[in-house]
RNA sequence: GGGCCCGUGGUCUAGCUGGUUAUGACGUCGCCCUUACAAGGCGAAGAUCUUGAGUUCAAAUCUCGACGGGCCCA
């Protein structure tokens, strides 16, 4: 092996190796278990930032250690392509609408946009040592996956899942569509709150008062509202019912101003009586408050403001402008005319489109939707069948459950996405859905089942409308299990091992996927979910490019290598969002070159020998070290995976084992071979974390074929008094080392003699402690050492005490910890004081002192050993 | 406003089904070039575990409150 580990070349040759040897790839035919991922088809608007990598590189890692335990592993190469966010960054990079390019010329764009990005994100995951599987590949805009989406869309027609209906929806002015509850982001901003003037049409019995005011147009009360260019749909007033001071203008009619329209005071509990001046004016539609009136009294939805932001024809003279021109010039007549009384800024959260950040409106449109609201049960039950690591991500699917009050708005009045397959019959409207062969199908290019429409003969035109992109990726559980292509692999298949997702969106496509699977299959979509953090910046805060505190992963990789990025990552907590941190960087660095070198030592292990107790002792430490890791990657818990690895390899192995060999490595006494294989074996634990250089190791140790594909090593087992007695020998020599080193000798310096008492039988492990130590002669005796022992302090054990003595425990740890009664204690194995029986065993350790007829010894103690250094 | 997570040496962190001397890393300091590795080894200093109360013989760990930070939702 070369002197030193040249990282970037052997990364690179790995990468490629693998590429051309297709290591990662599912088998269909075999018959080893299954253990599927549903992968996160990446979104094709960029390249992958750091969150992404540390998230694949995840998924990576949960897919190689099931790999290494036997596992046939499906883990797709995949990207979610459809949707607005590419159509957005089309419009910006060509500075184009798609309201004046030609239909097809704009999706064009988006799919070689989309393309670009796609390529050079599945470069990106070769260079992070990724082994997504290219076999399983998919991505959601190409006609095989689109079919699917339309599929599933006809399905739940058949079954009365999804309709056509009028609805209040999210709207975008900027994008001209419909948005779903899920894209809506909240912004928080200042708006101004305007206070102004409805006089009272029919005074009669009402009086001038303190809430009731008059000027010469007569009485009139206050309402404020943060929109006033919706004062034209106007519909009626509301007052709390428990209001003493509005209470007796219920069923009175007030003037709206400006509009002069007459409209009725409702009472209602909904109104909050400490906002404004306590009384509500009610629009169709400002808000979602708004809509629970129009419901619950009837009213009509009007439309004051149309698809592109503009007032409509209800507003007269304010026709044309945007909602924001409307609103000042509304606010500067109501001035004007002596309607305004004040304007206040108050803070308000507005609902704003995920992508584009405009506020969004709520438009009455005719739309597709999929219901929800039937079906919230059964989505809790699906859930609740699902295990989710870590488990108390849960809740927040089941809160987003409880709040949703509207079914899911699927249509979308945009261009590059899964078309939606049905005809419309321009004379009575008929729906008239495509067949279940035709897809994937474009209802603007292709012919509809029929030439006309079935029940008026009318001519039927294409749907222009296309689905929300969830609509495709929510299905990637089916997708991947080949529903409707593959029934007895559907079977095998489904439901897939394990969703993982971030929890960001946790209320979109975990609960979209679990909805739609679950109506369309009857089961749940994966036996358990992995929710998985967001990577912050090194300050702790979210990385944003505009505060430039932006990590790049491949700036990382091209300067430290792919398996540090690696490491960083199986080093974070699961579920939780951390900062990236440079030290884990640095840190993976030394370890990995740890790995090498400790690999380059059983170059010159070729000797043949008998395996000894250390050999048995190292053995059963791996063993132990094995079990632990497998518990923790099966709980996903990373981090804790690699610390069990490391300290084994590092410390146990390294530190401890290799020094205690190195005497029969040099005299050729040692067993080569079998070391050997222990260590490519103890390589396998951290192998899906550093690919590399495992990899690299393996290849000069062993051979042959990859390590990615060879088997977990559960063949060792515990040989308990092995583990005994090495540990013991371990702990003898490390305490001899740290004499040495307190004495400042080096640790090769020979000691001429020295003497180990100890209850244990030391006789297998003197060899290997004189070697190591380079101890002339070295005698150990199960005799207790020839000293006077003068007892220093004593070291309670609670676990027992506390138990044996309950309120005692404070008095009988006072008489345990005397000198003279400790010494009767550890002599006679029990003694009796004041009617307490204290027992050696609750001594958990004594401090001594030791002296021979007054002469001072140079030892070493130890809690199960003493040493005489000569 | 509701919910969830977190607060441990200078920094980051393990432990948190209660029990001996609170884990490790980075940094700092000292010693050692020992035929794998000085990108290494050995050792030292450094923490009243945010805070107040409660439960208990015993609390970093359990309960409640306060303070501080983060995330999700309205």
């Amino acid at each position: 092996m070369p002197k030193t580990y040249e990282l970037k070349d052997v990364e690179k040759k790995w990468q490629d190796a693998w590429d051309r040897d297709k290591t990662y790839r599912f088998d269909v035919k075999s018959e080893r278990p299954v253990y599927s991922i549903d992968v996160p088809p990446r979104y094709a608007s960029g390249g992958l930032h750091i969150g992404h990598a540390t998230h694949y590189t995840h998924i990576d890692m949960i897919g190689r250690y099931r790999r290494l335990m036997g596992y046939n592993v499906f883990q797709p190469l995949c990207f979610d392509v459809n949707g607005m966010p590419i159509e957005v960054n089309v419009e910006k990079k060509f500075k184009i609408s798609p309201r004046e390019t030609p239909r097809s010329e704009f999706t064009h764009l988006c799919s070689e946009f989309a393309n670009e990005n796609i390529a050079t994100m599945i470069n990106q995951f070769k260079i992070l040592g990724c082994g997504y599987d290219p076999s399983l590949y998919y991505q959601t805009d190409a006609e095989y996956y689109r079919r699917i989406t339309q599929i599933t869309f006809l399905k739940m027609l058949e079954q009365d899942m999804v309709y056509k209906g009028k609805h209040p929806v999210n709207w975008c002015t900027r994008c001209v569509t419909a948005l779903g509850d899920a894209e809506i982001e909240y912004a928080d901003r200042e708006t101004m709150l305007n206070y102004i003037k409805f006089h009272i049409a029919d005074p009669g019995d009402i009086e001038e008062g303190k809430d009731i005011h008059r000027d010469h147009n007569g009485l009139y009360v206050i309402i404020a509202t943060t929109r006033p260019e919706l004062l034209a749909t106007c519909q009626t007033v509301a007052v709390n019912k428990n209001d003493p001071r509005y209470g007796i203008l219920v069923g009175h009619t007030l003037r709206t101003p400006l509009f002069r329209r007459e409209v009725t005071v409702v009472a209602s509990d909904a109104v909050k009586v400490d906002f404004g001046t306590g009384i509500l004016m009610v629009c169709s539609i400002g808000d979602k408050d708004d809509l629970e009136f129009i419901y619950q009294h009837g009213l009509d939805f009007e439309k004051g403001i149309d698809e592109e932001g503009c007032m409509t024809d209800l507003c007269g003279q304010y026709q044309g402008y945007t909602t924001i021109e409307a609103r000042a010039k509304i606010v500067q007549d109501l001035q004007d005319k002596d309607l305004l009384v004040k304007r206040e800024s108050v803070p308000q959260s507005v609902g704003t489109c995920w992508r584009c950040h405009t506020p969004v409106e709520f438009l009455v449109k005719d739309q597709w939707f999929v219901k929800i609201m039937p079906y919230k049960d059964r989505i809790r039950e699906a859930a609740k069948t699902i295990t989710w690591h870590p488990e108390w991500m849960k809740v927040r699917l089941d809160q987003w459950i409880d709040s949703l009050s509207w079914d899911w708005v699927i249509s979308r009045q945009r261009y590059f996405a899964t078309p939606i397959p049905v005809w419309e019959c321009s004379n009575c409207g008929a729906i008239v859905p495509a067949q279940v062969e035709q897809c994937y199908v474009d209802p603007l290019r292709d012919n509809p089942p029929s030439p006309s429409c079935p029940d008026c003969g009318g001519p039927l035109e294409g749907s222009p409308e296309v689905f929300d992109t969830w609509m495709d990726s929510s299905i990637s559980a089916l997708y991947n299990t080949f529903w409707q292509r593959d029934d007895h692999l559907f079977e095998k298949l489904y439901p897939m091992s394990i969703r993982t997702q971030a929890h960001d969106i946790i209320r979109t496509w975990a609960f979209y996927s679990i909805l739609r699977c679950t109506l369309l299959t009857g089961t749940e979509p994966w036996e358990s979910i992995f929710i998985d953090g967001h990577i912050l910046a090194p300050d702790g805060r979210s990385m944003h490019a505009s505060w430039g505190n932006t990590i790049d992963p491949l700036e990382i990789i091209d300067e430290h290598g792919s398996d540090p990025m690696r490491y960083f990552a199986a080093s974070r907590g699961l579920g939780e969002d951390s900062a990236f941190s440079w030290k884990e960087i640095t840190h993976a660095l030394r370890f990995i070159n740890k790995l090498y070198n400790i690999g380059k030592i059983h170059e010159s292990a070729d000797s043949e020998g008998t395996p000894n107790t250390v050999d048995a002792w190292i053995v059963s430490e791996l063993a132990l070290t094995a079990d632990a890791v497998r518990k923790a990657v099966e709980a996903y818990q990373f981090g804790a995976a690699l610390r069990e690895a490391e300290t084994f390899i590092w410390h146990t192995f390294a530190d401890n084992y290799l020094e205690m060999i190195k005497y029969r490595l040099y005299s050729k006494e040692l067993p080569g071979n079998v070391v050997r294989q222990l260590y490519d074996d103890a390589l396998k634990l951290v192998a899906p974390v550093l690919v590399h250089v495992t990899e690299e190791v393996h290849s000069h140790l062993v051979g042959g074929e990859s390590i990615h594909l060879s088997a977990w090593p559960d063949q060792y087992t515990v040989d308990e008094q092995a583990l005994e007695k090495g540990r013991l020998a371990r702990d003898i020599i490390a305490e001899i080392r740290r004499w040495k080193s307190q004495k400042g000798m080096p640790l090769n310096k020979e000691i001429p003699q020295a003497t180990i008492f100890a209850k244990v039988d030391l006789s297998d492990v003197v060899p290997d402690i004189r070697g190591t130590m380079n101890i002339t002669e070295l005698t150990v005796s199960t005799d207790a050492p020839d000293y006077v022992e003068i007892i220093a302090g004593v070291t309670p054990n609670f676990a027992l005490l506390g138990p044996a003595f309950g309120k005692q425990t404070k008095a009988a740890t006072a008489l345990l910890t005397d000198p003279d009664i400790a010494r009767r204690v550890m002599d006679e194995g029990e003694s009796e004081v004041e009617g307490m029986l204290l027992k050696s065993d609750y001594i958990a350790k004594i401090d001594r002192a030791f002296e021979q007829h007054g002469k001072k010894v140079e030892l070493i103690e130890h809690q199960d050993f003493v040493i005489e250094m000569e």
